[in-house]
DNA sequence: CAGGTCTCCTGCTAGC
DNA sequence: TGCTAGCAGGAGACCT
């Protein structure tokens, strides 16, 4: 499931694969991923451009075309390959036709969306990039941006951290990591957090992230960044999938919050503050 | 508006 | 052994 440093890890491996070439076909075989154009339209403007960068934000790829963003999310199961003439697989959906080779965007669940946005509109201000909060990176993702949003907040903190409006880019399995690091149980209410609660998300989250987009993501079950690159973070994570904790052995917990597989240490991991 | 639930989709697994 | 019901999960749609 890819989050923010898997798609790093794949935008990296993309930046060495297809910078610089151009599009001279495009085979849609299931067009529920192209979301605001018709699949004839996307083919059209697809055809002839290059690609020219890329970028992410959150856990979106962005795609620099000579004329076009393309803006990739790759939800559950997304992932790219590139390839030459190798086999096709039933799972390859979208196929951007090189010179004399391809990349293939496969994705088993079809979850996967692609958006594509003329170059001279200002993507972050226009949907999907305008809703994404700030990202642990950026400039300004501290203790007072955090806490107004989290003060009105009567969800599970661990909702709110997935909530891309407020945090771009962790998803479930960083999310539980952060909050063992910041010793916060996850159905904590959000407003109910100190100070010193918030300022270990945020440094927490930065942590975390460093961490693994330097390991290349994480690799759970079917994500992958591409044929023969699996993330070694996976190797390092403190709760999630875990059994003991690490700290102080008791046994890992797993519950539902907001419909989402989290675990946590109940010893280190307690409810301490009541209801404003 | 905030918060809850349903939906998309397929592979895997528990249970019979 | 083979079948099926149930589950997982990011984020939008829809409802209260």
């Amino acid at each position: 499931m890819p989050e923010l440093p898997e798609v790093e890890t794949v935008k990296r491996i993309l930046q060495k694969n297809i910078l610089n070439k151009t599009i001279l076909d495009i085979e849609v075989r299931y067009d529920k991923i192209i979301q605001n154009q018709s699949k004839d339209d996307f083919i059209n403007k697809l055809k002839n451009q290059t690609f020219i960068d890329l970028k992410r934000r959150g856990k979106y790829l962005i795609c620099v075309l000579t004329d076009y963003y393309l803006i990739v999310h790759l939800r559950m199961e997304g992932k790219f390959f590139y390839m030459h003439n190798e086999p096709y697989s039933i799972h390859d959906h979208i196929i951007f036709k090189f010179d004399n080779s391809e990349l293939r965007y496969n994705d088993t669940r079809k979850f996967g969306t692609m958006h594509l946005i003329d170059k001279n509109i200002d993507i972050y201000n226009t949907y999907p990039l305008n809703k994404l909060g700030k990202e642990p990176y950026d400039e300004g993702f501290d203790y007072l941006y955090l806490k107004p949003l989290f003060n009105k907040s009567n969800k599970p903190i661990k909702t709110t951290l997935l909530d891309q409006s407020i945090i771009a880019g962790l998803g479930n399995i960083y999310v539980d990591e952060v909050l063992f690091m910041s010793n916060i149980h996850p159905l904590e209410k959000t407003k109910n957090l100190n100070d010193e609660n918030i300022k270990s998300i945020v440094s927490n989250s930065i942590i975390v992230l460093n961490k693994a987009i330097n390991l290349g993501g994480t690799t759970i079950k079917s994500f992958q960044s591409s044929h023969d690159i699996t993330g070694r973070f996976q190797n390092e994570l403190l709760v999630h999938t875990k059994y003991k904790c690490p700290t102080c052995n008791t046994k890992i917990l797993k519950i539902k919050v907001g419909g989402r597989g989290t675990y946590y240490c109940e010893n280190c991991q307690k409810i301490t503050s009541i209801d404003k």
